[in-house]
DNA sequence: ACTTTTGTTAACCATTTGGTTAAACTATAT
DNA sequence: ATATAGTTTAACCAAATGGTTAACAAAAGT
């Protein structure tokens, strides 16, 4: 009666889910086949069906996931009590180890994101579950009132730092191709950004 | 015999661009639908076969367009003499105030270039027209060699310009949503970028 | 053993979708 | 005015696509 973790059930549903995952996160919800999962799992068509009642279905249980696996981190930020430049290289570099793991990301999140902005941000964040970005903007003003950094408005640092972590994920194929790097040289330039982009920002913002 | 220039022609003709154009643009290649242009434009479906062969062609006129819009300013920066600081405020500058009439700009080039990058790049740069980087990758190695900026990895540099421009409007529901802007609010911040963003940077490398 | 539940498939179905056809309509040239 | 070339449409078609059905196989429960 209640699901048993049958070894062929669960191999199963998760070839699904792993097929899934493959297919969707390089096709996006529109350009996602339910064959081309099917065949990528090496089962039947109307097993999909069976496991997941449709493409919508199976396509939020992958989604949700990985916009978990993308936008915690930036709540972590927020609330943590770390000193701001250390908060800075933590969000920095952790961000950057998750999108080398996962370089179809930003990619994903952000098209999903703009394909249907409202029902994305309710399912990422529930209504009421948001982050709240007082912290960090209070911590920034301290640390202007201190003395230690230069005035600026704190959203401007948020969005400089968030922007220079993804966005070289996103524009990859423009930046490999006009400035002749090999695959190679992306990853090693973005290697580099783990400590180029807290230096380029508190050299920036440093007093 | 000739294609003449009768009014209702053009108007035909151009009512097609255009609603191409809104559709293609908000939904993307792999979400548009022939019917949703024709609907559009007010016509009907077998007229946009008459002018446009089919789904593909169509969308690459429009898509040609719009990606000449998007990209002709990286190679501008490349190959222009200005001096470097007034060449990053001309720069960021000019992409905002391009972005804040065609939002949808950045979604639509990242999308489709990430949905088939060999594609999409011989067709913005035929194989051969690509921009010389050199010039601008020079420019910043003699402002450190004369001793005006610090030592940085010209390559970060310009990742970097790009990143903090472009990004913000392809986070903007994330950004509006978790710092709690409205749309003026955020139409305010993006302004202020124009001069943030160059004073970010300088204030990074200026010695 | 045999009944029931769960897992899996091949074949099928309905809708959507890109694309075609043939006819009708409009403007222009003769 | 009428023939002609260009424009527009309604109706249609074939393929693709998401989803269902019915039958069968494998496990689990009794």
């Amino acid at each position: 009666m209640v699901k048993k973790n049958k070894i062929k059930n669960i191999s199963a549903e998760e070839k699904i889910l792993a097929a899934a995952h493959k297919v969707f996160t390089t096709k996006g919800m529109n350009g996602a086949r339910m064959q081309d999962i099917a065949d990528e799992a090496g089962i039947n068509k109307a097993l999909l069906h069976y496991y997941f009642k449709d493409k919508d279905k199976l396509f939020e249980t992958i989604f949700v996931v990985e916009a978990q696996r993308f936008f915690p981190k930036i709540t972590m930020i927020f609330q943590s009590d770390a000193p701001l430049f250390e908060k800075i290289e933590n969000f920095v570099s952790e961000y950057i180890d998750e999108m080398q793991e996962n370089p179809y990301l930003p990619w994903f999140v952000i098209n999903e994101m703009n394909r249907d902005p409202e029902k994305f941000m309710d399912k990422v964040w529930g209504k009421e579950n948001l982050p709240k970005p007082a912290r960090f903007l209070e911590q920034i003003e301290e640390e202007i009132k201190a003395g230690r950094i230069k005035r600026i408005n704190p959203i401007h640092l948020f969005m400089n730092m968030i922007s220079m972590t993804i966005f070289p994920f996103l524009g990859k194929p423009m930046f490999v191709r006009n400035l002749r790097l090999s695959d190679k040289q992306f990853n090693e330039i973005i290697e580099q950004r783990k400590k180029e982009i807290p230096k380029f920002i508190i050299d920036s913002i440093k007093k």
